[in-house]
DNA sequence: GTGGTTATTATGTCTATACATATTATAGCG
DNA sequence: CGCTATAATATGTATAGACATAATAACCAC
């Protein structure tokens, strides 16, 4: 027994064992430094891991319990397109479709996504010029970087689903309307909470979107 | 400047800033631990947290840096059905429309789960019986809860995806044929590697599997 | 009892130090 | 020049000790 990562393994395992059930609550670090022969830090560092993936529930003074619904949590890489395309081996490409920009600065923008100069994914996305953050030095960087780390590292919603192909989608994908396509709907904000951009992103048929346990 | 995530803050300020670019290295631990002040333990935690976002790369001897590619990574909850459906203040039900044992003690299973007695989402399982882990002691431990356990914390695949429903789904489910379904497919293995479950989840319309950057 | 204050407790975090480990850079050798 | 052994370096992790914080338990007055 050495460590966190052992200890993590051996907690996972007396859970599946049952011998701490589901529900239940266990010994606190301090107990299980000792049981271990490791320091509480240790310990912390396991049980808080075992946590964030949901398999514990901790609380000051509550101590820590097994969930009595064991919800798995995974991490999924948010799409980034372009990156996305290239992982496969293809050419990346894009096009407007349709731009306006309505009151109160808001920019519509319809996009089409390509690999290979065939369609990848639709997007549509509302950018609120008014709100977002004031662009650094840009002898440092470049207007288009600027943006896409500012929107990349926001804070925001995301909401994954399955929908039929409108309109715009079908013509731009090259597909029937009402084909089942995976859509990503993203709400990015800033520090106070208002909107920067909402992105609705549509891919194609056969799209996967993947992740490990 | 004081707690880890103030500097996980900080740091991330800087990107976005464009004071540390897309793809650049950054200071190592000691250097950012004498600037803000604090141990490398610290600074340590803020960098790991950012590397697990997707943020930064790092690489023992090589250094940290900024990823050339802003890939975000968000923490989704694998869904249980049971709690999804009570989670939204509804009556769980469920029942197993077919089932049938295979050769080389494969179980097939193919189940509708109900809210309120309408349906929720269709499931075709194929259970291994043989690569199942021994169970424990069953009087410390119910077979259900042994099941879930067993299965809810075995490693494993992951794909979400848009499909239109076939005729066991569209049945199951009271859509037409073809309507847009956002599936779950899950493998399960045990640690060997041997495939333990193969699961098919298909939710009915109107389904979002949401979370949070 | 009921309500509000205080003590207790388990987790959360920071510190300083130490050693392990992976990876790169360097030096040496044939 | 190319290959290999060696040194240097940044991150990864463990430790003991300390204090912070949140949530519960205990207590006391009324």
């Amino acid at each position: 027994m050495k460590g966190w990562e052992d200890i993590r393994a051996e907690v996972q395992g007396r859970i599946r064992g049952g011998i701490w059930p589901l529900g239940s609550a266990i010994p606190h670090e301090e107990a299980l430094a000792q049981e271990f022969g490791c320091a509480r830090a240790t310990v912390n560092r396991a049980l808080r891991t075992l946590a964030a993936q949901g398999v514990l529930e901790r609380r000051r003074k509550g101590g820590t319990r097994v969930l009595a619904v064991p919800v798995r949590k995974a991490t999924v890489s948010i799409p980034v397109i372009r990156a996305e395309v290239e992982a496969l081996g293809r050419v990346y490409s894009h096009k407007i479709i349709w731009q306006d920009m309505a009151q109160g600065n808001i920019l519509h923008l319809e996009t089409l996504h390509m690999a290979d100069a065939k369609p990848f994914a639709h997007e549509v996305r509302e950018l609120h010029l008014d709100v977002l953050p004031p662009p650094p030095d840009l002898r440092a960087i470049s207007i288009n970087e600027w943006l896409v780390t500012t929107v990349s590292y926001a804070t925001g919603d995301i909401a994954f689903a399955a929908t039929g192909a409108d309109a715009g989608q079908a013509k731009a994908l090259w597909v029937p309307t009402g084909t089942p396509l995976f859509t990503t709907t993203r709400v990015t904000r800033n520090g106070a909470g208002a909107i920067i951009t909402r992105v609705l992103l549509a891919h194609g048929p056969g799209y996967q979107l993947r992740t490990q346990m």
